[in-house]
RNA sequence: GGCGGCGUACCCAAGUGGCAAGGGAGCAGUCUGCAAAACUGCCAUCCAGCGGUUCGAAUCCGCUCGCCGCCUCCA
């Protein structure tokens, strides 16, 4: 079955054919570092991490570029805030973003231009628009005017004279239409700058991803990603400004939007102080959790983060890793990987199809997870029967689960690195929960069962659950 | 005001014409010294409401109600 993809330029899901047959060029917008990353950069980043992989799944060469936007006015704040200087605070806010894309197990895009070092390319585009009539100059700064344009507005659905009277003014002698937006700004003391035709300056915002664009992956491409909240101005501006340019249409030919996170029903915004950082989710839930959460909707879709959210989260990821490390220790022989090429096909085919309709992530968890009963009720029969028939199943939804786990970036740690890194968020240190578990132990075997429950609940009361079984005793943080 | 979206069980959520996936929570049973985990069973005759189309709709159309996003920097 063939890819089918929700364009937001059409807004219709349509079949995915790039313009080059194998190869797929793409671009997502990346963070303007001034800040640490929040949970919305998280959703973003996983969405788009999933097209990637899946589109290198279905056999694409995909060429792959996420910009870092290094130059900004609130970068300059925060710097001028601080004493130092914009680029030490870029490189401090591109490390963390980059800590954090690590630790959610997101692969790296081809390229990651910044905008700072795509200058010349950003002038030359530029030129290309004063040139061609788009664009002009006044008092050092460079605009770019939208009336030009007749199909302005064709991404976001706007109407030019309605954003007009609605649209709170601007007020800036230099433009000669409201609605003009800076391709370059005039740039005043202390503040970064680089010689143009026009003098000392730095680029407006929208420019930078038409030029990086254009100088990584050509005129046209194919995918173009984003938060929705970008639809308007950021891509409208990119889709006039690059067009008007190169002469060439579409810019892009497929535009991908991800969906909100609010925070118990409301914006994330500095204004009501609920943004949530990466780290600090990090801090308490382990990041499969986090990408089960935000791939457990459709990527469009807003989410809400509640209190309970990634509690949920890591339940169910719990329950997969019992199951996997269950099936290992019990079923050693179901781990061989050359099982695999006798699979059945059927569970292949409804994760492809559900990644194939507009990937649809939350389709595949679910498959996913009716192979976790399938599995534990195969393992109990088993084991009531006494027969050891299972092997070739269970290797079988092994297979199942790897396939997930390379569309999603889950279910694909070792259970032990699963639990290690659940359990290192414990309270207290480990050696001193083994320790006590040696003396439960020790209390077990006389019947003291008054001493050993102390000692649960004990540790119960601090977040530790104990698990007792023929092997001994294992434990594990509450969730 | 303009544009767009949403409303499925206690919570989250898939399903977009053929008799409601999955996760979490809860209850009961098996197991256990007791628990925990795991498994089994139960948990939406119904998909905001009202009409219509159809042999048949949560899925299509119309209206009503409720919620949200964008139009300004923002993932």
């Amino acid at each position: 079955m063939s890819l089918k993809i929700y364009n937001s330029l059409t807004r219709k899901k349509e079949e995915f054919v790039p313009q080059a047959e194998g190869k797929v060029t793409m671009y997502v917008c990346g963070p303007t570092v001034y800040s640490l990353s929040h949970i919305g950069h998280a959703r973003s980043a996983v969405s788009f991490d999933v097209v990637y992989r899946y589109l290198k799944y279905k056999g694409f060469d995909v060429t792959y570029a996420r910009n870092y936007t290094d130059v900004d006015d609130k970068i300059i704040k925060r710097a001028n805030d601080e004493g130092v200087t914009s680029e030490v605070i870029a490189e401090r806010y591109i490390k963390a973003f980059d800590d954090d894309m690590e630790a959610l197990g997101i692969e790296l895009p081809t390229h990651r231009p910044k905008a700072t070092e795509t200058i010349d390319r950003i002038i030359e585009v530029t030129q290309t628009l004063i040139k061609n009539g788009y664009a002009y100059e006044s008092n050092g700064d460079v605009f770019y005017s939208v009336r030009l344009k007749k199909d302005y507005g064709k991404l976001s659905g706007k109407n030019i004279d309605e954003l007009e009277s609605g649209a709170r003014v601007d007020v800036n002698e230099s433009k000669k239409d409201p609605l003009d937006f800076a391709l370059w700004k005039a740039s005043k003391p202390g503040e970064p700058a680089w010689d143009s035709p026009w003098g000392k300056g730095r680029p407006g915002w929208h420019i930078e991803c038409s030029a990086m664009c254009m100088q990584w992956l050509g005129t046209t491409i194919d995918i173009h990603g984003g938060g929705k909240d970008l639809i308007f101005p950021h891509h409208e501006n990119e889709i006039a400004q690059s067009e008007a340019a190169t002469g060439k249409t579409p810019y892009a030919r497929y535009w991908l939007h991800n969906g909100f996170v609010n925070i118990e029903k409301e914006k994330m915004s500095k204004s009501l102080g609920n943004i949530l950082n990466i780290s600090e989710v990090l801090k308490d839930y382990t990041s499969e959790a986090l990408r089960l959460f935000l791939l457990s909707s459709q990527y469009r879709s807003p989410i809400d983060y509640t209190r309970d959210s990634l509690k949920d989260a890591e339940s169910a990821m719990e329950r997969f890793y019992k199951t996997v490390q269950r099936i290992e220790t019990e079923w050693p022989d179901s781990t061989s990987v050359e099982f695999c090429v006798q699979c059945n096909q059927d569970k292949y085919k409804a994760i492809f199809d559900a990644m194939d309709d507009d990937f649809n992530t939350a389709e595949v968890i679910g498959q996913v997870f009716k192979e976790v009963t399938r599995a534990n009720k195969l393992m109990d029969e088993a084991k009531a029967s006494g027969k050891k028939e299972g092997t070739l199943e269970l290797a079988y939804i092994l297979c199942v689960f790897n396939l997930a786990s390379k569309m999603l970036g889950i279910f694909c740690k070792k259970p032990a690195e699963y639990f290690n890194d659940k359990n290192s968020r414990s309270s207290i240190p480990a050696e001193e929960i083994e320790k006590l578990i040696v003396e439960r132990t020790e209390a077990r075997k006389n019947k003291n069962f008054k001493r050993a429950d102390e000692i649960r609940d004990e540790l119960l009361a601090k977040g530790i659950i104990l698990e007792d079984s023929a092997k001994g005793t294992t434990w594990t943080t509450k969730s």
